[in-house]
DNA sequence: GACACTTAGCTACAACTGTGGTTAATATTG
DNA sequence: CAATATTAACCACAGTTGTAGCTAAGTGTC
């Protein structure tokens, strides 16, 4: 399996729009960006370099200019920023994860309906899911 | 307030004995690592020093060692990790975070009632009055 | 065609991380 | 006491991260 790919704070900013738009140029990830960061552009194309390099981004070539997109999956970035971020704070402990949110977090009515079915429908790991 | 520490990875591992055992000297720490992490006493030696420079540690001096103890408390810590993950990942979204741990996780009949319950008491955050 | 703008590429640089070696003072123990 | 082990203090060093400048080549505009 393609190595996990360690994706910094500042750098899964980046990802974000472009797991958004499907692909994008520089210049649309700098466009979006600038409503929620003050970056200056020239942090923003490193950034989009290293996550080449790193592997998270692929581009294609478009005369002068890349259009970027992703080469790995939002999803698969939760989970394994999750992983292991449960394991360094909870021991792996999902559990304890999850108590942690529900007691700190303030959930609105909808959010707890959702919840209490989520739970409801789950299975216990007898019958094995992936 | 005091600042927000900012502990790593590493840090934590060594931060977990001493938040467990209340105080050890470096050695404790040392001797509890070596169960689990295969590093060498001097790593763990920086570490503890990283950890005393960045507020999360505090010591008293006992003869020609150094007793160290918890300068910020886990739950802290944990709330702190917590809020920087789940804003990093889920844009803030306690919801959806929890959606994904539950969907993601295999839960034991037992946790499964915990939460259950856990979600029962839940009160919404106080409901907007008119 | 001249000049401004955009783009990718390269360079920079300090802080933080992971990892561990060296030293000098101090304890411990045979 | 002499040899050995422990300790904190310092130093090292490469890799990552946050943040950005500078350059050369290509593009668009008048």
């Amino acid at each position: 399996m393609p190595r996990a790919v360690q994706i910094s704070d500042s750098e899964w900013d980046v990802m974000e729009p472009i797991w958004q738009a499907g692909a994008c140029t520089a210049a649309d990830v700098i466009k979006r960006l600038r409503a929620t960061h003050d970056w200056n552009h020239s942090t923003i194309r490193t950034l989009l370099a290293r996550l080449v390099e790193k592997g998270a981004l692929a581009y294609d070539v478009d005369g002068s200019k890349y259009i970027y997109r992703a080469a790995v999956s939002r999803e698969r970035c939760v989970r394994q920023e999750g992983r292991s971020f449960l394991d360094k704070v909870f021991g792996g402990d999902v559990g304890a994860l999850l108590t942690h949110f529900v007691a700190d977090a303030a959930l609105d009515a909808g959010q707890l309906e959702q919840l209490r079915q989520l739970l409801a429908q789950k299975k216990t790991p007898r019958e094995k899911r992936t």
